[in-house]
DNA sequence: TTATATGCAAATGATTTGCGTAGTC
DNA sequence: GACTACGCAAATCATTTGCATATAA
């Protein structure tokens, strides 16, 4: 069911390359159907997730993540200031190839992410 | 400062080869000490975990996992059950030297996660 | 029309914090 | 004795859920 308010959730979060939060894409969605609910938000990413159309991230920080690039990527997060970035690399075959039989579990995908300082806050420090 | 509580969270932790969550340690802690209090349990495993001498990892779930092992390795965790595993497996050097400058980043370390499904739960499945 | 989604508010679950007392060095 | 940590309970933060109403197919 495309609703007014999955689509614009759907469309705000394609307009970004960023990796917003929950409730920063309920202030984006907000901004156009003033009468959102956060509920609705929660509820309409966990949705588009599961079929596919966006992506959840459960990176670190306690909140989770969320992009519209459904395609296999890595992340570098900063350890001062905690922004997300995708990471700009070639796949890692070696790890895809060498995760197909791992401590017998059935290997299904592998997250990545990337810890260490942003440009922005090495000129900072 | 050495306290007695904190003496034994790190014991217990250190008795342990798997993933164990806050709760799970404050009810092995609990045998040892009932009156101990969760808050004392938290407080401690981020004292520990900053001046590393446990590791606390921010995996999916929704809960933080912590270990007592420091060096560097991976996990798998089965999408079904929830279940945490090292993976023994020689350390990737392909990424350890490839992500030496990533997006300009001044890269730390990373953090590396497996998803798929433990040998318990494919018999099941 | 009928299932599905919404807005709202209350509930939940993990973690953190304030405060007065107790323990460690 | 001074500083740090403790136990307890209340507070916080992100997320989820129940319910009566509204909306999409």
């Amino acid at each position: 069911m495309m609703t007014r308010q999955r689509r614009v959730i759907l469309e705000e979060l394609r307009k970004l390359e960023s990796h917003p939060t929950a409730d920063e894409i309920y202030e984006m969605a907000r901004r156009r159907l003033p009468r959102i609910s956060l509920g609705t938000v929660y509820r309409n990413l966990e949705i588009l997730s599961e079929c596919g159309m966006i992506r959840k991230l459960e990176l670190g920080g306690t909140q989770k993540r969320f992009d519209s690039m459904v395609r296999n990527h890595y992340h570098v997060r900063c350890l001062r200031c905690g922004c997300i970035e995708d990471v700009s690399m070639e796949p890692l075959t070696t790890i895809e190839n060498a995760i197909r039989r791992v401590n017998d579990y059935e290997i299904i995908g592998f997250r990545l992410e990337f810890i260490g300082v942003c440009p922005q806050c090495k000129k900072e420090a």
